[in-house]
DNA sequence: GCAAGTATAATCGTATACGATTTGGGTCGC
DNA sequence: GCGACCCAAATCGTATACGATTATACTTGC
């Protein structure tokens, strides 16, 4: 269990417990107690309580004073207000991208497109959702410019827990060529039309989502009972 | 001095040292003691330690392994990286903002634009370069998106401190059309133009800086004694 | 039998205490 | 006189300890 003799660093045992919400491996509203992930890392609560406090600057963890902290858990507004900001700050990252790219970044862009292809068709939906941010990050990283990529990167990773609370179930697999037609677009140079695709790509992968019934994030015991009584 | 006898929240006591660096009331490379400012505040260091982290996320606060905080010293790089960073985002926030902006908006814009103007009349440079902040803040806000201001206003603290260390001492007032130009792009519906605007706009704030001289950040004492010597 | 009130256990938030590391000054040797 | 070494004071980083608050389970009255 806990394999990490070594001391780890405040950082390791963030990036732990990021990647680890990011990845889906802790759902949203699970309890993340201090004392219990103090025993995991082995170290005391001091030093888990500002990463916590850290995590929820990120918006992945919310703190309930008094209560304790849990994983996020967005709310449809929230899941709105992230997708677009997405598409105002990532048609400026776009745009920049397409003024400075180079035949290596095109490269490296088809590479994720063709993983995130192939990792669809094994019905590998974790991993293809895992590629889908890293391909926005990349397209981030072709700026060259850290600040940027720290911001997108964010981002990418708060819709994650979106992703997780209302993608619909057999949908996994939406938006295919959303990422390939990016890539043509800034291959042409077409700044205009990069930007306008990039927004409305973000606005189709919004669409895919089930944000309609608003009561999903409390429904996760209404589903798993729904063969109880199909009334109400 | 420890005027607060009441008990202050932990956001409190960060917004206090947040504005205090951000207002310039404390300099770049200034140390930040943790005994000393739980004395100031009348609290424990252990709730200074997680407050000083967070300011060192918001990368306006550096932290030494084991030799203390201090105010964030950003290098020539950083600046250009926080500057170029701006240009791309902020391209996408006045694209965002230009398409939504009502008539209420624009009188906002142009009454801060006004005072500004005040302050410079008046040699206030301090208060002028706040409103220079909080005219990029405010454009943010037109789009209506939470996240994008907080990603907005997060660049402008941090060019707060460029803006500290490189400004050269006589140019104060140095892009007095710029916001007004703005503005009026926005007026007209251009979105193009205010575009282009907002790019040119931000490297020429760049350009009014003194980023020459590599090494203003640690010439401070040199300047001081700049009189007993020429040679060197 | 059920609801309300109470007591206990668990957990959070903060202060205090203690080892580890750095900094500045003083001393010794050259 | 100057440099290297060493020691003490100060500060940081972490663990432990203790009050405060909440959740859970039990008891009691209706």
């Amino acid at each position: 269990m806990t394999a990490e003799t070594e001391a780890m660093t405040d950082d390791e045992i963030h990036r732990e417990i990021f990647d680890a919400i990011v990845e889906g491996r802790l759902s949203p509203g699970e309890k993340l107690g201090q004392d219990e992930l103090g025993k995991v890392f082995g170290v005391s609560k001091t030093r888990i309580r500002p990463i916590l406090h850290r995590l929820s600057d990120q918006k992945i963890v919310v703190m309930e004073p008094m209560r304790g902290a849990f994983v996020a858990r967005p709310s449809v507004e929230d899941a709105r207000a992230v997708n677009a900001a997405r598409q105002i700050i990532e048609e400026g990252v776009i745009r920049a991208a397409t003024r400075v790219a180079q035949p290596q970044h095109l490269k490296m862009l088809r590479e994720i497109v063709a993983e995130e292809q192939r990792a669809r068709e094994g019905h590998n939906g974790g991993r293809a959702h895992r590629l889908t941010g890293e391909f926005h990050c990349e397209l981030a990283r072709i700026t060259g410019n850290d600040v940027v990529s720290e911001v997108v990167r964010e981002l990418v990773s708060r819709d994650s827990l979106v992703v997780a609370l209302y993608q619909r179930p057999a949908s996994s697999g939406c938006s295919l060529g959303g990422h390939a037609d990016l890539v043509d677009r800034i291959e042409a140079g077409d700044e205009d039309a990069a930007a306008h695709a990039m927004r409305h790509h973000l606005q189709d992968v919004m669409n895919t989502l089930d944000l309609g019934d608003e009561g999903r994030k409390s429904q996760a015991l209404a589903k798993a009972f729904a063969h109880l009584g199909e009334k109400s």
